[in-house]
DNA sequence: ATTATGTAGTTGTATGATGACTTTCGGAAG
DNA sequence: CTTCCGAAAGTCATCATACAACTACATAAT
């Protein structure tokens, strides 16, 4: 049987619920209720997302599950106090400073590698799946010649979701939103990062990860995002000379001229 | 009778989805449905447990959550592959805040492995004598029969310094301060944690870490890390099964009373 | 002022129905 | 006989509604 090609046959069901959590635990981490406070009442969220309340009950006890919320009958769902706090805290230090960016990138390197190693031992097929569909829709952008930014982050992400600790998601989160390896947003985002060269060279670093991954090889799959990311770090230090050497060359410009 | 400080007690309403998780977690634990094996239906549960399909919904909702468990739309509930690695199964009957703090202390694994292999290559002189001073205050401290816990989380501390990232000591302040291996105020610390033999496991440990970073060896510090760090999980988890009991024994005291 | 009580609001549970998806099985075509 | 296709049953996902249990707050009674 030839079961390469139905692995490539990946097609994934967002479930609602999973879009409600999404949304919720997003103004979560954002702050935007402070910890201790009450949430929506589940009619209110029900309206609000236009979904029925038994998707919105779903959703809060998954939040309830991975520690953010606690519901009390009678009186409402109230955000959790110690989640909000740790990481709000985290997120207000890190300002858009370059050498910070270069430490958080290091953090988030001590993160990833271990959630690499936990989703080769713990993944199941649907997260397993999940990975591999971010890994495909890169390579489709790729070849569009789209930006292949929010696929990365997808990639990155769908691993740490497959160690069932729903904390590594959360700190991919909160530090990711810093430290963009691929960030085409960015000012100095010039052809260097989209080149195709470049973006193969992610892509055959991603397809190590995946294969560790799937094999269920910690060992590999922590070895594989080590390398993956230590290039990553490579190139942004790179980048930022460059920058750092455009603004020299500028500089010189408009000092002969 | 004043019973307003007895309500500190885990006298709180079980739902019954939560007994549900509970007694299916049990079967699972038990091998009684091998794993990739479908549940039965959420039709068949309900008429098992005497409760409604929004209960048994939930309940399975929890348990994917958890990892133990995934559902597939038109085909069923099926028992995950990799259940025994997951944190699930240790998830068994403790609340929601043990399950959480084991969530975070397995975040900080990752912070500390990756900043031992880091202080392995990055220390410098004085860093190094602070690890080291570390060390042997915790071995005077253990010979004087004083509470070790202190040094031990200085210890780590000066690891984390070394990596000259001054987010990674800001990382581990946050995290230690939920859950710290050796938090000697914590109610249920007894003699298992002061216990000499305990700590003089710890500070073999400590020395092989020790050893590996001084030698600069980033790889074996990196694993002496995760071997200490592997085993202060299981510590951790053998304590909240003590507290568990000791709890269940002073309920079965209190009703005898 | 303090206590008791009621009332509205919120979460927890029950029930029924419908849609979407998967599996299975039988029949038709080759 | 084998292969392909489609109908049908089984199952989860979602929706809608209703009631029960509980909480918080306002109100009334002592």
């Amino acid at each position: 049987m030839s079961q390469t090609v139905a692995d490539l046959r990946v097609e994934r069901k967002p479930k609602l619920s999973e879009t409600v959590v999404a949304a919720i635990r997003k103004q979560l981490l954002a702050g935007e209720i402070p910890p201790g406070q009450k949430l929506p009442t589940e009619g209110q969220l029900t309206e609000a997302f236009g979904v029925s309340r038994t998707v919105i009950r779903e959703a809060l006890a998954k939040l309830a599950a991975d520690g953010l919320v606690e519901a009390r009958q009678g009186a409402g769902v109230f955000v959790s106090e110690h989640i909000s706090t740790t990481f709000g805290v985290l997120a207000a230090d890190m300002g858009a400073k370059d050498s910070v960016a270069l430490n958080v990138l290091e953090v988030r390197l001590a993160i990833e590698i271990e959630s690499a190693g936990l989703a080769a031992i713990r993944r199941n097929a649907a997260q397993e799946a999940a990975i591999q569909e971010a890994f495909f829709e890169f390579e489709r952008l790729l070849l569009a010649s789209q930006p292949t930014g929010p696929a990365d982050l997808a990639f990155h992400r769908a691993i740490a979701s497959a160690t069932n600790n729903p904390f590594y998601v959360e700190m991919l989160d909160v530090l990711g939103r810093r430290a963009i390896p691929c960030d085409v947003t960015s000012p100095w985002s010039t052809e260097l990062v989209q080149s195709d060269e470049y973006q193969r060279g992610l892509q055959r670093e991603h397809l190590v990860i995946l294969n560790a991954i799937s094999a269920g090889d910690a060992e590999a799959a922590r070895e594989a995002m080590r390398t993956h990311l230590a290039h990553s770090q490579q190139r942004y230090r790179e980048r930022l000379q460059a920058r750092q050497a455009y603004y020299a060359n500028s500089l010189k410009a408009a000092s002969t001229e």
